[in-house]
DNA sequence: GAGCAGCCTACATAATTATGCTGTGTCAAA
DNA sequence: TTTGACACAGCATAATTATGTAGGCTGCTC
């Protein structure tokens, strides 16, 4: 990614690493705004109770980084990524949490945390943490890491099988994925409905299937497109 | 995974940590070989140049974890790391390779490795991640880790839209998802086809689609089923 | 008892899909 | 020159799909 190349370019160089915390229980807001503060190289911007507080608040001083609970009174954890990431693309988010659950994990990633912790990790770990996400990495315990790759390869085969498909046979079936039907791809491409039907016939043969969803469900779960 | 559960709750008592290395270059081979021997905790069973040969003889003194290159003269690396998992389920592969590129990155966690580092890891932190795989762990470095949450990402929405289907009509899009069409997902159910027909318009009326086959991807890419 | 949601069933109809078979043109390789 | 692969086009036909409309039953809530 250009623009977060040139990001971590220009911020390498941009001591000390901004970090702002968001953490609705007081004694750990405070364990690790004092934290932060107490570290050569690491700066806190902000120390929110809420996610609704953070996001009022938060561009008055960007961080570089932020550390955000998920189980937050009002607004939870991953919602707030999700908005912060749209208004601040280039801002690390490290979820901290005491949940391990499959769910929360899968949803924190999907919302864009560059990281997933859990409350229990020692303080060197999390300064060190803090630094690997800033230097473009994305802090996990190992467990945790091995969970995501878990969910990763949950519904993929352990072989992907390219099918011998022409460049034409993709690309239709890439339409089919968008949504297309033989109508709508004909016009797409240029080419009349028999076309579409010969080369729909190919596809279903090459895939050994017998319709467009199947075709569909199979290249998504191949990653065919 | 209770298998897994089970199996290191058994290993965790059972020190020293076999370890296994797969790697074509002799010196490289050689210096993990001694790297292994020389610590304490770990014992190296076995070193091989190519897959084909750990194949052969890796059942002898089958390890706990593997190290395996993944450019090897004949079967690549990740071809074994599959024929690996499939004849021993419990046994833990991580990756050791110069390749940093998304695409065999994916393929190898895609085929069941449970790390995976590049060549320049230095040697503390390779037995550190021997360590880890060894506790349940998926050891990789936070830039690798950071490229697999963005690939894993990829065509997820940021967001979960759960659409409010009722059982019936979650249970008829998995039947679609799965290849079924309206006869056999009625034989399948033990409803008629005009039932059938009921379901889908409702269901194709909350998903905002107009075919099975838009309703299987987004079911897919949604992770509704 | 009334109302509502969910599930089941039915019928009708137009459009779409899936499959079989045939033909032509272009281009690259043998 | 021949062959094979690919892309395009066509026609036919049966089956399936998508959508509109209507009705009944069960269980739960007010």
């Amino acid at each position: 990614m250009t623009n977060d190349a040139a990001a971590t370019s220009e911020t390498t160089s941009k001591l000390p690493i901004k970090v702002a915390i968001v953490e609705d229980q007081r004694n750990i807001r405070e364990c690790l705004s004092f934290l932060v503060s107490g570290t050569d190289g690491l700066t806190c911007t902000g120390s929110y109770r809420t996610m609704e507080e953070a996001l009022e608040k938060i561009a008055h001083a960007l961080p570089d980084v932020v550390l955000s609970d998920i189980g937050l009174p009002g607004m939870d954890g991953i919602k707030g990524v999700r908005i912060l990431k749209e208004r601040h693309p280039n801002l690390l988010i490290l979820m901290i949490t005491v949940y391990d659950d499959d769910e929360r994990i899968f949803d924190a990633i999907c919302a864009g945390a560059s990281g997933y912790l859990l409350k229990k990790t020692p303080p060197a770990k999390l300064i060190e943490s803090i630094k690997e996400a800033f230097d473009g990495g994305a802090p996990m315990t190992p467990q945790i890491a091995r969970r995501v790759m878990e969910m990763f390869r949950h519904d993929l085969p352990t072989e992907r099988e390219e099918y011998n498909l022409t460049p034409h046979e993709r690309r239709l079936l890439k339409l089919f994925v968008q949504g297309h039907n033989y109508k709508t791809a004909a016009a797409e491409l240029g080419v009349s409905i028999n076309t579409i039907n010969f080369h729909v016939r190919n596809i279903y043969n090459k895939l050994q299937v017998h319709s467009r969803s199947e075709a569909v469900a199979l290249a998504l779960k191949n990653r065919l497109v």
